[in-house]
DNA sequence: ATTAATATTAAGTAATTGTTAACAAATGCA
DNA sequence: TGCATTTGTTAACAATTACTTAATATTAAT
């Protein structure tokens, strides 16, 4: 486990509040806390958490609409949300997962079942993007799976195969791939194309992240430096 | 394991530096020291440690800067740095890894959680440049894969044939190697190309390196000495 | 001193990569 | 489905860079 993983409970109720930052903290996590939307939206841009658990009913602004803006954030791109709520009706799961929740948990919560949950949560996080889904780079963040790249902050779509080269070439910063190596890991080693098409993707990445970026060494390849 | 770790430890308490040296040096490593940020940058650049111990508080130059310098120096760019910090504050740990640390551990540290970490993040040094195809000598390393080599902290890039006859010379400091060994493994067995090809070539490196670093034997060929 | 080997320079040639635009293929959407 | 848009590929040409050579100078060995 790279870190403490940090968790934002948001929640109006202190009571509630604190019975969770008092286990959580107690199972190792890091917690910050915040009693309404607005102010879940504020810090989880500066806290960063790994989860958020999120009630559903809150004065000014519900967790429904909480949600769905978090998700637009893009540095909280992997950062999972989990919802809290007392009343167990349906239509407010759909929406829950409709506004992008990853769980959903029925209050009054037992603190064992929770804490599994989010244990299981955190692990999954931790494992994927040790699978390689999610280079993290200075300035650059690339998610695999959500094909999308985070530049300063400010998300860059590419499309599949510009995408592919891109996470290729980023994998190992400052190494040199040979055209043979791209052609094999992007287009695969059935398809045979020519030469100029890995050049002319090279040179939309160029367009889109930058020039500095993407290095040429004659004669060999192309490397990604930072 | 190639060689014994190197860990360089920064920190401006005395008492915590002499518990860290104990351990890290009982458990195998190679262990030197500096007390301040200054210091840490002059150890680092001649020590080259794998790994950087690097308490965040200190006078003159904090942790913080001082990793901003550490990951600009090319020679150290196996090295990692774990900060060490009194202060549990999270803005510390944000720009901690903004400043490009690997890990962050709180004090009081114990120790054996500090070696679990530190012995985890040897390994995956070693494991990653197991790859890499590096050849390092005193003032020079050459790194195949980046087709990079660096002098004197300074990267040179050298074209493809170029690299390759440098790589060869130095993969055996002091080897004489003739023309016809550098013509076959240069340039393979079946181009043929003049003599003085050859020459043009190292004319080139011994204005890009250094003249002093190739040497002529006449009648037989080229050594590179250090 | 003579000769053979190597050094140097500049210029020519070859090879690689960059760029643009056009077209094909795939995808999304009404 | 049919249309519009996006993405992928190629071809033609331009630009760049690496490589080689030729001509000439210098060096080292006997």
């Amino acid at each position: 486990m790279p870190k403490i993983p940090k968790i934002l409970v948001v929640d109006d109720d202190p009571d509630i509040v604190e019975i969770l930052r008092y286990n959580l903290s107690l199972a190792g996590y890091e917690v910050k806390s915040a009693s309404n939307g607005k102010e879940c939206l504020k810090k989880a841009k500066l806290f960063i958490p790994e989860l958020i658990l999120l009630d559903v009913m809150m004065p000014e602004m519900d967790g429904i609409e909480a949600c769905s803006l978090l998700k637009e954030i893009p540095s909280l791109i992997n950062t999972r949300i989990i919802f809290l709520s007392a009343r167990n009706e349906d239509y407010t799961q759909l929406s829950a997962f409709d506004a992008g929740a990853d769980d959903y948990i029925s209050k009054p919560v037992k603190p064992k079942i929770l804490l599994k949950k989010i244990a299981s949560i955190i692990k999954r996080i931790y494992f994927e993007s040790e699978d390689d889904h999610i280079i993290k780079l200075n300035e650059i963040t690339i998610n695999r799976n959500k094909f999308v790249i985070i530049k300063e902050n400010i998300e860059i779509n590419l499309p599949k195969k510009e995408f592919e080269l891109f996470f290729l070439l980023a994998s190992k910063p400052g190494n040199v791939f040979t055209r043979d190596q791209i052609m094999i890991k992007v287009w695969g080693s059935e398809v045979i194309v020519g030469d100029r098409t890995i050049d002319v993707h090279i040179r939309k990445l160029r367009e889109k992240i930058g020039d500095l970026y993407f290095k040429t060494v004659k004669g060999v390849g192309y490397k990604f430096v930072q």
